[in-house]
DNA sequence: TTCGTTTTTTATCATTTGATAAATTATTCT
DNA sequence: AGAATAATTTATCAAATGATAAAAAACGAA
């Protein structure tokens, strides 16, 4: 998925602003296994997937949850950081050999404080990132963990291929044998 | 807490652009019990807290879901309205006797694409509520429902005065009678 | 391929939460 | 105050999930 797609499934930007706004990417490839984004610290930059998987998740005492999953025209980003210029609490592994596009947190910002267009381009993003966030949560605390395994399968059919069912499993909020009891008692 | 609070709160807007903005708020007063967003429908206003509290509910099949208490300069909102323009799923009723300010979803989204200073403050907000939505998301992810409870009633100490358990236990994403067992086990 | 590692499944027992019902306490209304 | 209603607690049993261990299956590197 290209550049141009990514941002136009967002909102569509005027042609010139547009083109302000790519002329800020860089395309970089990672290799599968690299940790992208590191917690407890500032990254300076976020990226969109042209092409792979990556995990986002957080380690608290001992536990790691599983918040995302990210893959073609989604988003790598530490909230924190983009949002706050604060340590991120956000770690995020490829999953697989990925290309990637790359931005300058500081240049979005201006861009944001000088571009109406671009601005509001932000302003959608983070509105339908809010959305879905708040749509996970609900998710979350109606069903029991059989339904929400279900319901990722049936929204995501490919990422039982791409991902672990450890990883499903942190993403549910269970523990990978649950998972493993659970599947066995579907099919 | 008044407008000007409650929009620096967010993000602060220069002086003319606030005046724009403040000129489309209404003051209205309403009664506790009253339900003032119904889900199902497309809601055309959103509303900022100056005083009281509300709730923000679902329902789905027969399970109810506390998605959010909304607290004196919190917003009341139906995110798909105010986003996509499409019917919400929230209900949100007031849970004691409000005043809050009052604004056209429509006025707002023409400020949006007219004031790059009020289309950043639109982006603010939703990039807030977001930081919100994903803490909220982990913190169930992670703990036992004794450690959210603890953690609802440190982050928001008056909210067992103005709010009754079995509201609390549904943000809780657990019983009434869960809830009631677990304070029992605590005190 | 083959060995070693990782992932997944299966099994057992403990813990947490849900469902239901009944008792107690608090609140509201007249 | 007293009656009616609503909220909270307590108790019991059932269901879902966690923790741990061990076996089986899948995967990867030499």
């Amino acid at each position: 998925m290209n550049i141009n797609e990514i941002l136009d499934k967002t909102h569509p930007i005027n042609a010139s602003s547009k083109i302000k706004l790519c002329e800020c990417f860089e395309e970089v490839s990672l290799q599968k296994n690299h940790l992208i984004i590191r917690s407890n610290k500032v990254e300076k930059n976020i990226y969109f997937i042209k092409k792979g998987i990556a995990r986002t998740f957080s380690n608290f005492d001992d536990n790691e949850v599983t918040i995302a999953f990210g893959e073609e025209g989604d988003t790598i980003i530490s909230l924190k950081s983009y949002i706050l210029y604060q340590k991120g609490y956000e770690n995020i592994e490829l999953l697989e050999d990925c290309e990637l596009y790359k931005i300058s947190v500081t240049k979005l910002q201006n861009l944001f404080s000088t571009d109406i267009d671009i601005a509001n381009w932000g302003r959608k993003f983070a509105e339908q990132e809010l959305i879905k966030a708040e749509q996970r949560f609900i998710s979350n605390q109606l069903g029991t963990a059989t339904e929400r395994y279900l319901e990722l399968i049936k929204k995501h059919p490919t990422l039982l291929q791409r991902v672990s069912l450890g990883l499903i499993a942190s993403y549910l909020g269970i523990t990978q044998v649950s998972l493993s009891r659970i599947r066995a008692n579907i099919t």
